[in-house]
DNA sequence: CCTCAAGACTTCAATTCTAAAGTTCGATGC
DNA sequence: GCATCGAACTTTAGAATTGAAGTCTTGAGG
């Protein structure tokens, strides 16, 4: 039986430990759970949001109309900018999204440069139901967290995350540049 | 100045309860900040790298060769289960590696199904550089907390982790079948 | 032995992304 | 007014991934 196991997150760390000396088990503990959590979130997700015929891709662009607030427009570029894709990405991506109805793309009649993308009501209505799935699932997985606990957690996490978002770009460390 | 900017995480939760209204902020903020913490961390992954030649999807693979431990060796399918890539997929990586010369791909003697991908000099000493260039990266990532938050936030997400990783077939939830 | 099913990878076609070049419109300077 | 620069998007070619079909090897029955 030449099986090997997918190794717990317990094994990992040790596994480090092992092929890397100068290794702080607590941080590598923070970091390689939340690499892990992510992964697993995202395919839960995905699994969830293609029961409405939609990929997880498809979805984060309905997520971003909605969340920019009424008329529910944006432009590709900004979209892009938002979602982390190129421009053409996000070309290729409203074309199919238009095709199936979720949403619209028109050109701008002010400035005739700029595109407007749209929600259409089947979007909307796809974007509720994945956010009703998803809370859902969300509830069940912080299950386990005392309500302090889920704060707490939300408070370290957004304590990290400005370290990254705002990072000084004259402190000098290896954060600068991120955006 | 037609301008939209990117929302901060207040914005954006603010957002989703104007939009949504049974929406527990608490949980969206725990999700959230890990969603967005998880892109800018891939990100700055990326980046590092990037400078030694490699891709984030090429370390993967040699994190995963060390981690198995001596002697450094894996086959296709291990590789692809532990990273959560097809077949497939993984056979074109390999392909391109071992074409970079960080890994060897060889037949197995004893049993001509299956072949062997083991690290090289090469493949392994970018491991070292690339570890010890995420090291630096994640202390300073947690740099605003002190040990023992460090710890909680370990502990509070491995707590979260493991309802995803060992959720019960039987407990009826959503969470069924996540592997 | 021979056959045939199962396992481990590979190949192929189609999807989705990126980088770079191209297009179109608007604004600026003369 | 006209030329030109820049902005916003699209097109194109190439890279990486997936799902499905194909190949090769092993091992179990007959």
């Amino acid at each position: 039986m030449s099986d090997t196991q997918e190794p717990s997150l317990d094994e990992q760390i040790a596994a480090y430990q092992r092929e890397f000396r100068d290794l702080d088990p607590q941080v590598e503990q923070v970091v390689s759970a939340l690499g892990r959590l992510n992964r697993r979130m995202s395919v839960a997700y995905g699994r969830q949001v293609a029961e409405l015929g939609i990929s997880n891709s498809e979805w984060e662009v309905l997520k971003h109309l909605v969340l920019a607030g009424a008329p529910y427009r944006l432009g590709p570029g900004e979209l892009a900018k938002r979602l982390g894709l190129t421009p053409a990405a996000m070309t290729h991506r409203i074309d199919r999204m238009a095709a199936d109805g979720l949403v619209t793309r028109d050109r701008d009649e002010s400035n005739r440069v700029r595109v407007i993308v749209e929600i259409t009501d089947e979007g909307r209505a796809k974007w509720l139901e994945a956010m009703r799935m998803a809370t859902s699932f969300e509830e069940e997985l912080l299950q386990d967290l005392s309500p302090a606990e889920r704060g707490l957690l939300g408070e370290l996490l957004i304590r990290v995350l400005r370290r990254v978002e705002h990072a000084q770009p004259d402190a000098g460390g290896r954060l600068k540049g991120l955006d």
